[in-house]
DNA sequence: ATGACTCCCAGTGGGAGA
């Protein structure tokens, strides 16, 4: 099994580059962060000529998620239960055993401002649901835009970027107890290039200079972790023209 | 350096992202 993040930062204007990605890379499943369409204008015709079947759920101009993949999706939930939102930033679905949640985590825009204070309670919401969730379904996939920097060695500049949004002590705090719920973070069960990342700001040529930082994540439970084979940032989409400022992360775990 | 780029909706500018 091979299961897929990518925030694609607008998916009208990176349909093509996702059609390309599925056709070369062929994971069982892709959740999609941003994609920025209200359910009527999703193209879901394209994705399933693709030969992926697709759940969405969005709004326009911000946030929207979906869940793509090879087998239909069974027991999808929109959003986290108990947690009143407006806003469209999860979608959950089963695939092959697996539960899959797919989310783009609030921004936070600042620490002591109003979107913080959201991003706060809808990682606590998380968390609370996640709990739950984890109960009933031990094999579990967590994925997504968690826009957190989990440690210093995610962040090109550490020192920059102390306290600032992405990289607060609440926000890592945060990340700590998703873990502590019985998640492990995929990407480093095993040895990976020094200076990884996953976003790279479109300003000041920071792709160009790898100067980064790793807020895509996969945290995979308990359960799964022995199965994990492999886990890889894909920078190739980051070198497309009119690229997405996320590059697609991926897992592979041991087909049972 | 309250920047830089990109996307969106609006409407010839501004918010948001991270």
């Amino acid at each position: 099994m091979k299961l897929a993040t990518w925030n694609v930062n607008s998916l009208a204007v990176r349909l093509p580059q996702l059609l390309d990605w599925l056709a070369e890379q062929q994971p069982d499943a892709l959740v999609l962060q941003e994609t920025k369409l209200t359910d009527d204008k999703f193209p879901h015709a394209e994705i399933e000529a693709a030969g992926y079947a697709v759940q969405w759920f969005g709004q326009k101009t911000y946030n929207g998620v979906a869940l793509l993949s090879k087998a239909p999706a069974t027991d999808i939930v929109r959003n986290i239960p108990g947690f009143a939102d407006e806003m469209a930033r999860v979608i959950t679905g089963t695939v092959g055993g697996l539960r899959i949640v797919g989310a783009y985590f609030p921004n936070g825009q600042a620490p002591g401002t109003e979107k913080f204070e959201y991003k706060m309670q809808w990682l606590r919401g998380l968390r609370d649901w996640l709990r739950e969730e984890l109960a009933t379904h031990p094999k579990l996939v967590l994925m997504g835009d968690f826009n957190i920097a989990p440690e210093d060695r995610d962040v090109f500049d550490p020192v920059a970027w102390a306290g600032q949004i992405h990289c607060t002590d609440e926000e890592r705090d945060h990340f700590r107890k998703l873990v502590e719920l019985g998640l492990v973070d995929a990407f480093r069960l095993f040895e990976q290039p020094p200076k990884s990342w996953s976003w790279w700001d479109y300003r000041n040529l920071a792709f160009r200079k790898n100067q980064g930082l790793r807020i895509d994540v996969i945290l995979v439970s308990e359960a799964l972790k022995a199965a994990v084979r492999e886990c890889v940032i894909d920078k190739a989409p980051r070198k497309n023209e009119r690229p997405s400022d996320h590059a697609p992360v991926w897992v592979r775990l041991e087909s049972a």
